[in-house]
DNA sequence: GATGAAGATGTAAAGCATTACATAAGGGAG
DNA sequence: CTCCCTTATGTAATGCTTTACATCTTCATC
């Protein structure tokens, strides 16, 4: 490839000039930058981002750090994210861990090797190597953690109230009367499903119906639903209702359902969480609590760039609207 | 950050050997090696990814251009892109084109800018700056499309046959006495619409059932899909069953028949195209042309490791294996 | 006409790691 | 003991761009 010295010898200007006439192009005469220009196109010049990077210690690259790419709720987030991003002249670095310890730390080890100016993660577990830079920066480290913020960390972070909404939805489903209550959560490991697990309690209580409150954990897959709801609906004092942490879970359970005779909602209610693309389209059209998934990948970008343009004050988490969207698949108890 | 040098001078030996002892361990003396070791630990050292990239002319970066990274197909693209990737010691650069030429060109840059070694891209559109580098270096070009590939181009692709797949799609149909097909294809300016439209004329002309065909056109999203279902069935003469050129329409067209108290399969035969991982669990379970979504994203990651090594010979492309998957969206016309 | 400011462009250092080539030390063979 | 080969390490060039600082014009002002 032709490199800035060429383009300055056929333009018959120095490097400077040319540098200049890309980045700065009112301050060098419109003569010259016309010559720039010609010598740039014939040679189809493109500056080499290395070189530029390392001269000007920045990227302008975003790692992205995700537990799935192919979960609907992750590539939501992703999207708006990279949308963000893309808008501000960065681009997304993907690293998608599979929930797998080995290699959070390896994507965490570009941030520090300079392959990207910041990185947003969306799991629950920050890696040590971050640790160490966060602890050493504070709120100014380059982190920001998407969705299941634990403020222990002292990293920025974008989320919902999940507590809140956890205990909306379970709200919703006591005062439809029902009083055997499923909950399908996730992993105990997640700051997330403890803050949600919280908001499940305070409604159980609210509504008195903590002994009829039955949790079971599942992951997030659509398989681990299915496999919980046939497992609570076997129970002798089966629930009336489930409340699923994932959307995923939600179709698990909608498909347990039908594999065993249960009628959603008659038979059975469920509420999902995310309300991704699908959610209304299921049948029944699904319950769920909705996350502004594109928003949250937004917000964490616009955060992540203000810590790096060095705003002072050490960021508060963000904590974005969430709406519980009331559909089909719940209905008063039987 | 600490460099090279700092660790060079705290463990006394030379930048050279500091480099060494990291990509070459095996010839640096064992306790010299241990000195340098010490001295990264202590001082926290990194290479500097940026310096190393401009010295060695390679990134260990693919670019990855999709039109829509939450579509459900393309993500699960993604995913197996980003494990081989990731296996091969590279990492994936997202470019999510939202179906957009600018975009696409501003990715496309990021190739000429050696941000990236290579790209995938999913779309059926080469930005015009590629298509450049491709006519001067042929299938050596370190491009590679995936999914939607037009041979004309002379890049390098995987896809699968997709021309057969659908004229397997309709011969089941065909197969179950279905006479009026509705076909929901995608836009025509896509190679792979063209290619299975193909198949479904051929399968079409096998089953003498030509008059009873209708093809319309989709954007492969859930809404259009609803959208054209709709259309279909309020039509006089309305079709039996339709093939969806995605699940994405073919989640579509089960809305449509709820809205319109069509029930599936009695009603209205329902195929789709690349079996997402909730094709499944729908209600009822899709008949679905299962893609090999990951394979493909693997494979063309490989592809384009072997172009980037220099192998030899111009890549013929790759043809994967689809499978027509039947459930239960699927029965005999009525 | 001299002085100074403003504007355009050039010179060269800096950013950091890799590696070809040079050097030094050690060991074996003659 | 000398010479040569091997092994370990150092020296310095290289990759390409940006930008502080220097230089040179040009023009306005007194």
């Amino acid at each position: 490839m032709s490199t800035i010295k060429a383009v300055a010898a056929r333009a018959g200007v120095s490097t400077a000039t040319v540098s200049r006439a890309l980045s700065n192009p009112e301050i060098v005469q419109p003569e010259t930058r016309a010559r720039v220009q010609e010598a740039i196109e014939a040679l189809h010049y493109a500056p080499n981002h290395a070189a530029k990077s390392l001269r000007m210690l920045r990227t302008s690259k975003i790692m992205v750090m995700v537990p799935d790419v192919s979960n609907p709720f992750f590539s939501e987030v992703l999207r708006g994210a990279e949308e963000a991003a893309q808008g501000a002249g960065h681009s997304v670095l993907l690293g998608d861990t599979r929930g797998d310890e080995t290699r959070e730390a390896q994507y965490a080890e570009m941030l520090l090797r300079k392959e990207a100016d910041g990185l947003i993660f969306l799991g629950h577990r920050m890696p040590p190597s971050l640790a160490r830079v966060a602890a050493a920066r504070g709120g100014h480290a380059p982190l920001v953690n998407a969705c299941d913020f634990s403020a222990e960390h002292g990293v920025a972070g974008v989320h919902i109230d999940n507590s809140r909404a956890a205990a909306e939805a379970m709200g919703l489903l006591y005062s439809m009367g029902h009083r055997r209550v499923g909950v399908i959560a996730g992993p105990l490991e997640s700051h997330l499903t403890r803050e949600r697990l919280a908001g499940v309690e305070r409604a159980a209580i609210a509504a008195g119906a903590e002994r009829g409150l039955t949790i079971v954990h599942a992951d997030y897959t659509i398989e681990s639903g299915l496999q919980e709801t046939t497992r609570l609906l076997a129970a002798p004092e089966r629930p009336t209702a489930v409340f699923c942490f994932s959307d995923e879970i939600a179709v698990g359970a909608l498909s347990a359902c039908r594999a065993r005779g249960v009628a959603c909602p008659t038979g059975l209610s469920i509420v999902g969480f995310d309300d991704v693309r699908y959610a209304r389209f299921l049948d029944p059209p699904l319950t769920t609590v909705r996350q502004p998934m594109a928003e949250i990948g937004r917000t964490a970008v616009k955060l992540l760039l203000d810590i790096l343009a060095g705003e002072a004050a050490p960021r508060e988490p963000v904590t974005l609207a969430h709406e519980l969207v009331v559909r089909a698949s719940t209905g008063p108890a039987s």
